[in-house]
DNA sequence: CCGTTGACTCTTT
DNA sequence: AAAAGAGCCAACG
């Protein structure tokens, strides 16, 4: 299980309707790499699912749910606005592109 | 192998 | 409140 895997595989824990920050995801790696949480989302070619799910390379892991740690945004791969519909499709509410961390922030 | 690059975060202006 | 600086680390060329 490379780097690029694990961030993936926690991300698709994180449940509808929450969101969670890079730190996070980094901490439960133990690591610091947050930046390089970052990277591996935003590449994404997820080549682990040859077994199982053949074809959908992308939207398999919910990385629109990962979020910075001060409630921004931070980046997505289709354009932010994207992003921002998909939350808020989700039940999420954002406010001056930040989203709310006490309400929505989830742990593990 | 070394330098650059980021969907980052924390601290200090 | 907003911007700049420093620290971080995997991935790529």
């Amino acid at each position: 299980m490379n780097f690029s895997e694990r961030v993936l595989e926690l991300t698709k824990e994180i449940p509808k309707g929450r969101v969670t920050t890079y730190k996070i995801l980094a901490e439960k790696l133990d690591t610091k790499a947050y930046r390089a949480v970052g990277n591996s989302l935003h590449n994404n070619k997820k080549p682990y699912g040859s077994s199982d799910c053949k074809n959908q390379t992308f939207q398999r892991v919910p990385c629109h749910r990962v979020i910075n740690s001060d409630g921004s945004l931070g980046g997505f791969s289709k354009g932010i606005e994207k992003k921002k519909r998909l939350l808020k499709k989700e039940g999420i509410e954002i406010k001056k592109n930040k989203i709310d961390l006490k309400k929505f922030l989830f742990r593990f």
